[in-house]
DNA sequence: CTGTTAGCGCGTTCAA
DNA sequence: TTGAACGCGCTAACAG
């Protein structure tokens, strides 16, 4: 049996009404002490636990906010995600957790199923940038309900979001590799139509230029986040007439089968070949040759992010903010990019 | 604005009843096809969608299952919640995601917010199976809201698990230990209060006894699943009279925290000295020196407990089912316990 | 086939 | 200070 003791129980029993108990129980003003002091302690006797959802469907607030991401079987995503929770959880929300498998299809599917079920705010990492989601993000503004984008953004009215600087990260990586006296530099990118990896780019591409080196289309490849796309693409590259000597590339998993490949052709690194990832997976840093990776800092962009919700939710009353907070990335340099002689 | 649009307003826009309209919406039989059709059509053009909370309290079912973990941002835990909601997800499902850290209060805590938001069931990866959990699991089982273990168990009647044999586990990787010539092994293992690292450690044992070998208390060693813990056991163990020349390590951290020791003390690997580890994080297989560990199908776990939870759900109504499902552990050699002569 | 009524559990008017 | 009544949005029992 359930046991359900509603506040109808403990009215009953104290022979009073269920307003007065629900008085009681929120420190209401209006209520004397005495009464108050009663029905709290058999309240507790009875072992007596509101119930959220008729909170929820009284106020119009279910205190959950929905989060989608592509996946979170995977550092960068649970580490988000984790910074979330805890940020979220001392405030008395729950986080409801959504995957798209990079799927537009089930990311607009769980916009609106996270919006049915009342989620109090969105917190996403957008995966398609070029779909066209116009139609459902402006469902969710309509209802009032906080979005927030995080790491994969697309810059919407009214959205706000919380990234890295991918361009200056593209940027550091590339003049690093440019000051280990590298000369020719490729770039592994994932998908263009995502904003981070197009910026990563850009900063790729302006470091080139700004330190005096061509900028060579053909030395970028686009691949997916998988390490036998790493091997494929250098097994490309080293074909080409006039093959690079470093490689910096947009995903950690890529420039492991990027160096996994190499060393199979007797390539040394660093001394002959950089190779330098993104995102600071914690493999990076086990590997003997340890992988030079940048930080995302991602549990710190989890909790900037929940931040920005709760900030959002407060002042939902005035004037509909956007905030837009870019995090600085951390490069690490390790032993796939750090030559002696520059020590 | 809030844009709501609920049963009413269609119905008034219709002229009939909102429970006419709930009726065609939910394919009741006792209704004209016709006003069924211009329900749904209207429905749809006013935009339309059911309020799940309204549902929830009405039906007293939430479609929200709680999932409870130490911790989210690690690569077995995410793969769990990812299996548990890519199974519960096409049965209209939401997980709601709650991290404990390993305290014990925040566990309890976990259990009784869930329970104040009306969840469907809870899964969940129990921490210290020391501590008195009795009363708030009784509150669960009264409630009569499926409970299931994954992983981290502990036993208890009325409530699933879903495991991996630990035993047989520890069993398989000392086993092969020994095959490879070992003489002297060793056992990092986690806090014995937990059933999996007991089994682990009992597994162990009885692959040494089997055997002809020794077993000696002295080469155990209890540890926290961190990098500098291996190394610190290392020390250890290495300033015994009769050092070991084989870990079997409960974690793969802890494995390679051993692995960089041995390795700084210019101890050859696996000729001298055989190190495997436990839970197939990714980086043990990455490493140029991969790492032997226990495949524990974290993926699989996660969608079990899921499908188990659906099993009971179904069946509330009859006995109450306890399952207790055991997976089979695979052992995936590697370099760091693979002598050559043996291969 | 459809309308009326009631209730899920709670907070909040308006009276008293 | 407390009680009575209502409504959040929906479904289900009972009429008609």
């Amino acid at each position: 049996m359930g046991e359900k003791v509603t506040i109808y129980d403990i009215a009953k029993k104290l022979n009073i009404t269920a307003a007065t108990v629900s008085r009681a129980l929120n420190n209401n003003p209006k209520i004397k002490a005495s009464t108050r002091e009663l029905v709290i302690e058999t309240a507790a006797k009875m072992n007596y636990k509101p119930n959220k959802l008729a909170l929820a469907l009284k106020s119009g607030k279910s205190n959950n906010v929905g989060v989608i991401v592509p996946r979170i079987d995977s550092n960068f995503f649970g580490s988000t995600i984790r910074g979330i929770e805890e940020v979220l959880y001392p405030h008395g929300y729950h986080v409801i957790i959504c995957q798209t498998h990079e799927e537009e299809k089930l990311e607009i599917e769980n916009i609106n199923t996270l919006l049915n079920a009342q989620v109090d705010g969105i917190l996403m990492s957008i995966s398609n940038a070029e779909i066209d989601k116009d139609h459902i993000i402006n469902r969710v503004l309509k209802k009032n309900v906080p979005l927030i984008f995080f790491d994969r953004k697309k810059n919407i009215d009214g959205v706000s979001t919380v990234t890295i600087n991918d361009f200056e990260a593209g940027y550091k990586v590339t003049k690093h590799l440019i000051d280990q006296g590298c000369k020719r530099i490729a770039h592994l990118s994932g998908d263009k139509s995502m904003e981070i990896y197009k910026d990563r780019c850009l900063g790729y591409k302006q470091a080139l230029l700004d330190n005096g080196f061509e900028f060579d289309k053909n030395y970028i490849i686009q691949t997916k986040s998988k390490v036998e796309e790493g091997r494929k693409a250098v097994k490309k590259l080293l074909k080409m007439k006039n093959p690079p000597d470093a490689i910096f590339s947009a995903s950690d998993f890529v420039a492991l089968g990027a160096i996994q490949e190499l060393k199979s052709k007797g390539i040394k690194i660093p001394e002959e070949f950089c190779v330098a990832g993104f995102s600071n997976e914690p493999f990076t840093r086990f590997m003997e040759l340890s992988i030079t990776s940048v930080d995302q800092f991602p549990l710190e962009m989890g909790k900037m992010a929940a931040k920005v919700f709760l900030e959002q939710v407060k002042d939902s009353g005035k004037v509909k903010i956007e905030k837009k907070v870019v995090l600085t990335p951390k490069l690490h340099i390790r032993k796939s990019t750090l030559r002696k002689n520059n020590a």
